[in-house]
DNA sequence: CCCGCTTTCCCACAATATGAAAAAAGCTGG
DNA sequence: CCAGCTTTTTTCATATTGTGGGAAAGCGGG
């Protein structure tokens, strides 16, 4: 893609600011990390804080990320309609179950967690909290989604993401692909304390008509806390919630996936 | 600000993109609001779109507000600490007031829900759901920062505002320099109904050592529910947590608000 | 107080972004 | 199903814009 420099260069910056630490970055970090002069890095992390896309530390001349996306991030999310639509939902499971429940949309190559309603016991996800993400693949909210793609472009998905599977304690494609047949075969993705020691996780998909699956509704427990018989129960509860979900989704509203292949770098 | 044309044109894009409705910006939209040509809007917008920050509708060929954002904008938050510092007491209000627990943090003239937790009744807020954001001076918990900041900065803040608060139900500058004269007065703010019918809130301010006022900790609930009593019980409460939070804020981890009076067009 | 390191500003140069126009792709209504 | 329209995408010559070296100004540490 051309005609985009300067815009490709600042968001390899935001990017760089974003996965820094808590403390932001100088702009010779920023010069050191991109190769860019010092000039153009300052002139266009000038230029996001003066937009509000990164807060500059007045006082230790450091960018980090601004607030503004945080505001922007929240209509994005509210865009999809999903949130909304699935709040009453997340509270009746919670306070039915117990449980911790869990909302993830797909997003490219990865699947975010829209919303969360923590029970009783606050259990670790690979998510962590709302707005975290996971490669596709990875744990019964990811995996729920993955499944129930076009076999190509689940292909396109884990291909792009198998780098990243690496990064999570004992995954891999092969793994990821059988998982993702069971899920298949059952309809629904389970997984007992596999991702995080001592933790369960169940999830069916959630689709958008025209659209197929676009996200899935899961819940998260101690693996003391399940066994055979409530597994059952919790996917027909997650089922019945799912089809009066889908009833109302409105896929016009409905934020589409970026098509699998594209990635700017 | 020179040299920065594109990423400027670039922001000025997504700002359109964000404020549109649900169905997003078609490319002549885009060209139509800003006068630019079509091709550059195309670009641009393409371009955006591969990097995640617009979501591409492929059959309606509209843009819209990318999951990006989500995902940034919840790291944005997580970066400041305070979310994870006061998720516990927020837990611990609602439960044991039954009331809605609201954070509000300030970022640049307005002020953002950072985090909330629902009450026994939903009640209806001015900043809507977590992401959402007022004109500082507008609300209780919008108050509690304003009246806190130094006299130049707020009379920036109010003059920046003031095409906006018309915007709000029968706000104005006068009435707000008033508002804030109480709550300095009084250490806290307070709203018996007077910016939606029937709601009222409390809120205090939250200190960073050797950054002032940056947030705020407030509590909204139905007038029905709020006597005098009451105000000051649920005030000696709020001021409580606010002591503990303020000894655990880390001012270094704390995004800090851009100066007042930068804001790019 | 001075020295080294960062940040910020300045400016000539050329690479980049620009928009007109053409081509392609969708829609619409008959 | 086609003709005519609108909207999107691509192409390309042009000059505007972004670039990075270097100088100036700030900071901070010793």
């Amino acid at each position: 893609m051309a005609g985009t420099q300067l815009l490709d260069r600042a968001i390899a910056l935001l990017r760089l600011v974003a996965d820094a630490g808590a403390n932001g970055l100088a702009v010779r970090d920023l010069s050191a990390a991109t190769g860019l002069s010092v000039s153009t890095c300052h002139r266009v992390a000038a230029a996001l804080a003066g937009h509000g896309l990164l807060a500059r530390d007045e006082s230790a001349r450091r960018y980090r990320l601004g607030l503004e996306f945080f505001v922007l991030g929240a209509r994005a999310a509210e865009r999809t309609g999903l949130g909304q639509l699935c709040r009453p939902v997340l509270t009746r499971l919670a306070a039915e179950t117990d449980d911790t429940v869990l909302l993830m949309m797909r997003h490219n190559f990865e699947s975010v967690c829209i919303d969360r309603r923590d029970g009783r016991i606050i259990i670790q996800t690979l998510t962590g909290a709302i707005g975290g993400s996971v490669p596709l693949g990875v744990g019964p909210g990811s995996q729920a989604i993955l499944a129930f793609l076009a076999a190509d472009e689940v292909d396109a998905i884990i291909a792009h993401n198998t780098p990243r599977y690496a990064t999570v304690q004992g995954q891999n494609p092969a793994l990821i692909r059988t998982a993702i047949e069971d899920v298949r075969a059952r309809g629904y993705a389970l997984d007992y304390g596999g991702i995080i020691q001592g933790v369960a996780g169940i999830a069916v998909p959630l689709r958008a008509p025209g659209l197929g699956v676009v996200a899935s509704l899961g819940l998260g427990m101690l693996t003391s806390q399940l066994d055979d018989e409530r597994v059952h129960s919790l996917v027909d509860r997650l089922k019945r919630e799912a089809v009066r979900i889908e009833a109302e989704i409105n896929p016009l509203s409905l934020l589409p996936v970026n098509a699998a292949g594209k990635q700017a770098g």
